[in-house]
DNA sequence: GTCTATATACGGATAGAC
DNA sequence: GTCTATCCGTATATAGAC
């Protein structure tokens, strides 16, 4: 799978998006006619993302939102109730529509090798369609209420426990190396919030998500994987000692 | 080399740390009496840190960093011109300590398996000892002016070049096999950042950074170390079709 | 459904007493 | 060297006109 090919196999409309915000929303935004609300959201979302991922979403104030989208601080006022609740739900859909593609693709899958590959590539391709999003998702955490941050951090173990899941299956099985799970889970996942969290550095360097996403695979690949031989080969991690 | 060892060696002492602040900034301090500053710089710096990272420094005000130092307002100014001053003394002095550190233990070992493994310790033991330190700097980059954003950007650059000279250097020596180096060193990067990144992960799991960093190494070692075989075997990066 | 105008509070920073 | 008191700008949020 190829990131084209993602785009075109999963459904990640803008419209979609909002209108689900709409749906879920539709006691506490003030404005009724839906098509209204679409449209504005889109541009309040957009605008939070472009100025809250630039000077941070603190530092962002009600008028620099209300220029950036062309709405006056009262219509503003309309959509959410406090500027708080417009973080909340920021994340909120942020985690959302992760869990519910990431669960939908995995599923599909039943061999843990495939089902590892199509994890990585299914992380990062989702990151890269909506980059501001998860970069701003992750810079913003610490202005959560405490119940929020409860949220985000259930919602990180959660992709990781999906990453170590795999892992164990695959040790199960025995297809994959004995190695500590959690950790490598771990690893694998520091590494795929690089792309999003870095995306200036691979950009400049005109790294694509798909020679990424191979990259990764190439890297696990030689930790996972079992060997055909185990023949003893010089140790980076050796016990004390063993420097040249 | 453990932690404990690192500590015993490098000198990292808070006195030594806060001295040198006063010297670069000896004509903007207005506070002359050398003990007295170094005193309250600790504890301005321990209370930015701790509440900065709660909730970020933007939404810090400095009624509630005068109230966690006991010092007034108008004290807290004898110190630094603005806020921003504050941010940019945390962030420059954190630079300085880590390029100077990881410069210093590097440059003392030749051979690259070694100089990696004293590398990728350094790093981890360093962000161990600074942890609040680590992740403020990073969490605050976007508070930082232009200016000061490329310091950052810079600074970390010249991390991850630390690590792909070593990468480049193993590979020109046949000691690695062939990878693409700067990549590689993004990725070992992203996964040592995790560790004060996460901090709040490890600890609850009681992972300690010699447990974590034996892992990383034996996670490198997978990657970068040259095979005694190149046999076939099962492939996660396979093109198109792989799947079972 | 959106606007303008404003209530009210809190922010950073400084002046001048001690 | 530190404190208290205060200036003044800007923040969020709302009321009421259109």
């Amino acid at each position: 799978m190829s990131y084209a090919e993602f785009q075109r196999q999963v459904s990640l409309s803008k419209q979609d998006i909002y209108r689900k915000v709409y749906s879920e929303k539709r006691k506490s935004i003030r404005v009724k006619k839906e098509d209204t609300v679409v449209k504005n959201l889109e541009r309040i979302f957009n605008a939070t993302l472009k100025i809250g991922n630039k000077k941070g979403f603190q530092a962002m104030s009600m008028r620099d939102l209300s220029k950036e989208t062309d709405l006056s601080m009262g219509a503003l006022y309309s959509y959410f109730s406090s500027k708080e609740e417009l973080l909340e739900m920021l994340q909120h859909q942020r985690r959302m529509i992760t869990k519910r593609i990431l669960a939908a693709r995995i599923q599909a899958v039943k061999e843990p090798i495939a089902k590892l590959k199509i994890a990585v590539q299914t992380h990062l391709y989702l990151s890269e369609a909506m980059q501001p999003w998860f970069y701003f998702s992750y810079m913003e955490t610490k202005n959560l209420s405490k119940k929020q941050q409860k949220m985000a951090i259930a919602s990180e173990l959660y992709t990781e426990k999906i990453f170590s899941d795999i892992l164990d299956q695959g040790q199960a099985q025995g297809d994959f190396a004995l190695h500590e799970c959690q950790l490598t889970a771990s690893a694998i996942k520091a590494i795929l919030q690089d792309w999003y969290l870095k995306r200036w550095k691979y950009a400049k360097r005109n790294i694509s998500v798909d020679r990424y996403a191979q990259f990764v695979l190439k890297f696990l690949e030689a930790f996972i994987l079992k060997r055909s031989d185990d023949l003893q080969h010089p140790q980076l991690s050796d016990s004390e000692g063993a420097e040249h």
